[in-house]
RNA sequence: GCCGGCGUAGCUCAGUGGUAGAGCAGCUGAUUCGUAAUCAGCAGGUCGGUGGUUCAAUCCCACUCGCCGGCUCCA
């Protein structure tokens, strides 16, 4: 203890070692203190478990650790730090653009400029030229507080009104700027100690942006870009973008023949081909038979109905900008279904319910037509016709919980099934436009979350993202490149069993009113399948590859016994074909594997002697020859198992 | 819907103010071959559509349809 007692501070690390620092002193040389200099890599500091830069002075006792890039609060720092960079070579460049918001993202930032034109890709390559001499430069980037009615006078002297429009809608007092020695920017922090901490920057593309994501704001320039600490992990993230854009469902839909999408037909609407329709029959099949092995039973209902249904239902009030116009047929109107739910309601009224039958649990591959706006389409993710796989659930308000934690399970079976083993759920809760009370909502909600928990299941909260009638829980699955992608869905509905006066008789000999689930597992067959392809970069599993095996003959003599073996495999039920073309082997090889068929079946005259094939797997694997009866086991225990097949390289 | 980019043969892409080319695929023939491309020949396009400028438009302009990247929204 020095003599002056009150000028010290108590330091936590996280090994747990304790020691005591002058007070004022910075969080880098607290950082510093136990080894004597600042460990590599360090970037920024977590104080007390709140992310400050490195010359932040410490005022009182403190937990303390060091941040790096490796961690989620250091890429933030760092690529919000990079985006101030970004921002400060713009400003450069057309000193006329204006400031607005340049928050890091999950694999970089972006910066939003209001400029009179948008920016070219030559614009960009000036830009990424001008960051580099910032880098160079490597100037310091300065905390600097001012008063909230000094630094709207600050930025409105620069021309900055965006800013000064952020600041007015602040409550604090005082805000923060950095300077980072050509750009004071307005910014709660942290960041990097100096522009030169940053390594490796990559300005990706540009777009338009709305000022406040409303469209009724004016449309903003936004640059995406993405940042490294070293070159070499900056090429790895542009090689997994490559790696993204080789395996896009749009490109393998067409090259492997699965899918095709036509102009004369319209945008958004899918076409099957052959091999896409094999591969939809093999999930529909696993999804029928799950169904019945889960308590519920299939239905069908139609495309089209009374618009009056859909009135009672709510959706023309709340859901009318998604469906597509009515049509008038002999003076009523009728609309295309955006969902199913109205149908399964009317199948559960089309009887008198007791308690003893609840839950009833009504289960479609229901086709929907969604109006989507043109420009939000996307492949086989964004559509404006695609099949639920659907089912409504209804039950007595006390098996609501009991109900959902059924769901999650086959939720979580089938998605496993097909190669998912990462995710991430959200429970989401009233929105602005709902229908339905408070306390109803509330209660709801609850029996998401005791389901939840039941199962052990983290989840975050989703605010205000819940469906007009009923919170959800959502699930979004991780494919095997880490990005997410939002399938499965548990909704409860509270307010359609109102609507449509649902009801059944309790215990009590008294009527009483069902809760409703709406749950769908992949989602929509046409986005789940979309998913899978580039999932499996369309090399699927051989209990769903459209082809599942090529016999191969090596010459003419062997086209007889190509064919037997083939019809072997289809009478066993198996998707085998025989390829008994004039031409080399080598060719027949090559275009099997650009056709990601899981199996090729090499047959010269020495399997022809010993009844057998060659088996060669799909990416090179020779897993020599076998007996045409001890192949067919092979393949009923790959298709059996749902296993079989190695991922694509 | 909004901002920007793009649209040439089945696919991937060259190209020019004077009505178009390549590779692959396709077809025909030859070849009969052991684990990712045998050879030769042939055929294939109203250059997304409509209108305009021009002696002349695939190229320039306008509109329109579609696609791509974003915004917004969602399964």
């Amino acid at each position: 203890m020095s003599e002056k007692c009150t000028a010290s501070i108590a330091l936590v690390y996280p090994d747990g070692h304790h020691t005591t620092a002058p007070k004022g002193i910075s969080a880098g040389e607290a950082l510093a203190l136990p080894t004597g200099k600042l460990p590599q890599g360090v970037i920024a500091a977590l104080v007390n478990g709140a992310a400050v830069d490195l010359a932040a002075p410490l005022e009182s006792d403190a937990e303390i650790r060091p941040v790096t890039f490796d961690m989620p609060e250091g890429k933030e720092v760092y690529r919000h730090s990079s985006a101030h960079i970004m921002a400060q070579a713009v400003k450069d460049l057309f000193p006329t653009a204006q400031l607005t918001i340049g928050p890091p993202i999950e694999e970089g930032f972006y910066y939003d400029f209001a400029y009179e034109r948008p920016f070219t890709p030559e614009d960009l390559a000036k830009i990424e030229s001008r960051i580099q001499e910032i880098l160079n430069a490597d100037r310091p980037f300065r905390r600097r507080e001012m008063s909230r009615g000094e630094a709207i006078h600050f930025f409105k002297d620069r021309g900055e009104h965006y800013k000064c429009e952020l600041i007015q809608g602040f409550s604090d007092e005082t805000v923060s700027v950095y300077d980072q020695g050509g750009l004071v920017d307005l910014c709660r922090g942290p960041h990097v100690p100096s522009t030169g901490c940053i390594h490796a920057i990559k300005l990706l593309t540009s777009a338009g942006a709305y000022w406040r994501g409303d469209e009724r704001n004016p449309m903003l320039q936004r640059i995406y870009g993405t940042s490294f600490p070293t070159q070499k992990e900056l090429d790895a993230y542009l090689q997994k973008l490559e790696e993204i854009k080789k395996r896009d469902h749009r490109k393998l839909g067409k090259e492997l023949e699965l899918i095709s999408v036509n102009d004369e037909i319209g945008p958004g609407l899918i076409l099957w081909l052959p091999k896409g329709a094999t591969v939809r029959l093999q999930i529909e099949n696993f999804w029928r038979e799950q169904h019945q092995k889960h308590g519920y039973e299939l239905v069908y209902s139609p495309h089209v109905a009374r618009l009056d249904l859909w009135k009672t239902s709510g959706h023309t009030e709340y859901y009318r900008e998604n469906m597509f116009a009515p049509m008038q047929v002999e003076a009523t109107d009728y609309q295309l279904k955006p969902m199913n739910c109205p149908f399964h309601i009317m199948i559960y009224k089309s009887q008198l319910r007791s308690y003893r039958d609840l839950p009833q649990r009504y289960a479609e591959l229901g086709t929907v037509y969604r109006y989507e706006r043109s420009g939000v389409l996307h492949g086989l993710m964004r559509v404006r016709g695609f099949t639920q796989d659907d089912a409504h659930l209804f039950c007595r308000p006390e098996q609501i919980e009991s109900e959902v934690a059924d769901v999650l399970d086959f939720v979580f079976f089938v998605l496993k099934t097909f190669g998912f083993h990462e995710y991430q759920v959200y429970v989401s809760t009233r929105p602005e436009k709902a229908v339905g009370s408070e306390t109803a909502w509330a209660q709801a909600t609850g029996g998401l979350e005791a389901a939840l928990k039941s199962r052990g299941i983290a989840y975050s909260i989703d605010p205000g993202e819940g469906v007009f009638y009923g919170p959800k829980i959502d699930i979004k699955i991780k494919d095997v490149l880490g990005r997410s992608w939002q399938c499965s869905t548990v909704q409860v509905d509270f307010n359609n069993p109102e609507r449509f006066g649902l009801e059944f008789t309790g215990e009590d000999g008294h009527a009483h009113r069902p809760i409703m689930i709406h749950r769908a597992l992949m989602g929509s067959i046409e986005r789940f399948f979309g998913i899978l392809i580039e999932h499996y970069a369309g090399a699927f599993p051989t209990w769903l590859a459209p082809v599942q095996a090529v016999v191969i003959a090596i010459t003419d003599k062997q086209a007889d016994y190509a064919q037997q073996v083939a019809q072997r495999f289809n009478e066993a039920g198996y998707r085998v074909e025989a390829d008994i073309r004039s031409e080399k082997m080598g060719l027949k090889i090559r275009e099997a594997e650009k056709a990601k068929v899981p199996y090729m079946l090499v047959a010269g005259d020495r399997e022809v002697q010993e009844n057998a094939v060659s088996v060669r797997r799909r990416g090179g694997g020779n897993a020599g020859t076998m007996t045409i009866e001890a192949f067919l086991e092979h393949l009923k225990h790959d298709v059996t198992e749902r296993t079989g097949v190695p991922l694509a390289q």
